[in-house]
RNA sequence: GGCCCCAUCGUCUAGUUAGGUCCAGGACAUCGGAUUUUCAUUCCGGUAACAGGGGUUCAAAUCCCCUUGGGGUCACCA
């Protein structure tokens, strides 16, 4: 039978790094079996606007290059993929569970239930529902319905069942149904719950793996019973650790965003966020971001095999070796069999090397038109479609090397994008190395005597230049170029010090190196 | 509290189904060293784990039991 699988987040407006975890592990099970994966949107409960609700999921989709073979713009064979759209399915499903006596309508108020729910809890006594209603007679029943009693609609459960599955991931689960309540399926106003849904469209999309989240593992014994009352085929679960907290097996949440910001495996990624963001204009530290997002890491400026790679590796393993994962090998390579057992926190460190790496593998054209973006929006350059700043970005992220991890690392050089008088400077290292230092502001006005008549502006003969100037006063390198990169990036550390020269070129470095020497009090 | 799940280096994990080749392998982080004008990169090297207790066995990280710890879930949310 062919594989169909599906992901189906309810709209909240945001992508969450977990539910995208789950939705990646869907969409390989599907793609390495050449089957379906089917992209629904659980909008039982929502009353918001859907696009606006929507849109981000779908983005996130989008941006990792995870495609669905049936979802909200293109409904499948089965119909529409937003559950708002199938309510006449669940409607006649819920018929026929009255009609077959599978479920019952509960007139009990609420208060009620819920008065015996905390009397057994005082009692140290398992819970199970009353079924006071399944005493009424059928006229009782209309009469009732007649005088408009409100009612939910109740499973019946078989209390002297067991619920048994073989899950992909945990093995034989079991669970006992004599200590289970029985489940509202449907409300007062006739609506249908997330777990009958759920089940109706299961098995009318004809899903044959529900691989989800382990938090859902206790709605399996209902969704099970409901497909047996329905008379469907049970799917095939593979229930997956959730993915936790750095360093916790806590599932990681939105709400917890200002504990994160403590913890110290969290340090690196929140710097590098903050950073980015904030040149960005985007306030970090609002909720309307968080590294708990898809879109977080995308703002930052990560790539999809980046993301994509540090998301399959939370929970699953090819083997004791491999760590770098394309998509296209993660298809061929994934397993339901080899997701681990226990919850996986995300590894903020571990993300970024994995983002290091397939960043590192891009060409420089393809680093080019990710950072002229960043740039763009952080004002730093005009025009991204001008061949002369793509020429000069080029040579600065030829330059940047390694360092550029994020698409938003390109900040981390702004000296070549700042105005001259608007370099940022590092004002302890600039005391240390240029105020403080014997000799240092007489040795950098004659380094500026000497570029500006220097013949050949480039690395090789800047280098030779200033090393020449050096072996002459028998100095060490560090006595000068610190100081001459402080005076013209404002950083004590950089790219290579002579090609930064060189790519800045002789007026600018002429102009900062004025400026800078200018404000040193006591000198002339 | 009930039900259910989980337990190997700081973290992510390999090894557990078929006990021996594991005084436990890899990666990230970290610490040292080499390279480099600095930083980054790269290369070498180091520190570092089978939660505890009982069994079974010639032999247990691996099997069984108990304890402890952690977590998920208990809605007319999804």
């Amino acid at each position: 039978m062919a594989v169909r699988t599906r992901f189906a987040p309810s709209p909240t407006g945001y992508m969450h790094i977990g539910g995208m975890r789950t939705a990646l592990f869907n969409w390989l099970w599907a793609r390495r079996n050449r089957g379906t994966f089917i992209l629904r949107i659980d909008d039982t409960d929502q009353q918001r606007n859907m696009d606006e609700a929507l849109g981000p999921i779908l983005q996130a989709f989008r941006w990792l290059g995870l495609d669905w073979d049936e979802g909200p713009d293109r409904p499948g064979p089965n119909g529409p993929c937003f559950q708002s759209q199938r309510r006449h399915l669940y409607d006649a499903a819920l018929q026929r569970l009255l009609a077959d006596g599978h479920a019952y309508r509960d007139f009990e108020p609420a208060a009620e239930t819920q008065r015996q729910r905390e009397e057994a809890e005082q009692q140290k006594r398992v819970y199970v529902s009353s079924r006071q209603s399944l005493l009424l007679t059928a006229e009782q029943i209309q009469q009732q319905l007649a005088a408009g009693q409100p009612c939910v609609i109740r499973l019946k459960v078989p209390r002297e069942d067991r619920v048994v599955i073989d899950d992909h991931v945990r093995g034989r689960v079991e669970w006992d149904c004599s200590l289970m309540p029985d489940p509202v399926i449907a409300r007062s106003d006739g609506s249908p719950l997330y777990n009958f849904a759920t089940v109706v469209d299961d098995a009318a999309m004809e899903i044959t793996h529900v691989i989800r989240a382990e938090e859902h593992l206790s709605n399996t014994p209902i969704q099970v019973l409901l497909h047996r009352a329905l008379g469907n085929n049970t799917p095939e679960w593979a229930h997956i650790p959730y993915v936790a907290a750095p360093g916790s097996k806590e599932k990681i949440s939105k709400r917890k965003i200002a504990q994160y910001r403590k913890n110290p495996q969290f340090q690196k990624l929140f710097e590098l966020g903050d950073a980015v963001l904030g040149r960005l204009g985007v306030d970090a530290a609002a909720d309307a971001l968080s590294p708990v997002m898809v879109a977080y890491s995308q703002q930052v400026g990560f790539i999809p095999a980046g993301v994509l790679n540090a998301l399959v590796r939370i929970g699953w393993s090819y083997d004791d070796q491999t760590e770098i994962l394309s998509l296209e090998e993660m298809i061929t390579k994934f397993s339901l069999e080899r997701v681990i057992r226990s919850p996986a926190g995300l590894d903020p460190d571990k993300l970024i090397s994995f983002q290091s790496h397939w960043m590192h593998q891009l060409s420089v054209d393809e680093k080019l038109e990710g950072c002229l973006q960043w740039l763009q929006r952080a004002g730093l350059i005009a025009d991204a479609a001008d061949p002369e700043v793509r020429q000069y970005v080029a040579k600065v992220i030829d330059l940047a090397g390694d360092r550029l991890r994020v698409y938003g690392d390109i900040f981390s050089v702004d000296e070549f994008f700042v105005a001259d008088d608007a370099v940022q400077m590092d004002q302890k290292n600039f005391e240390k190395r240029v105020l403080n230092a014997t000799g240092a502001v007489e040795l950098l006005r004659q380094v500026q005597q000497l570029l500006v008549g220097l013949p050949e502006y480039s690395a090789g003969p800047l280098h030779d230049a200033l090393q020449g100037i050096l072996q002459q006063r028998g100095l060490k390198p560090g006595d000068l170029f610190p100081a001459l990169r402080l005076c013209i990036s404002g950083r004590v550390q950089g790219a290579d010090l002579f090609r930064t020269l060189e790519l800045l070129g002789r007026e600018k470095v002429d102009r900062r190196l004025s400026g800078t020497l200018s404000r040193i009090p006591g000198t002339t």
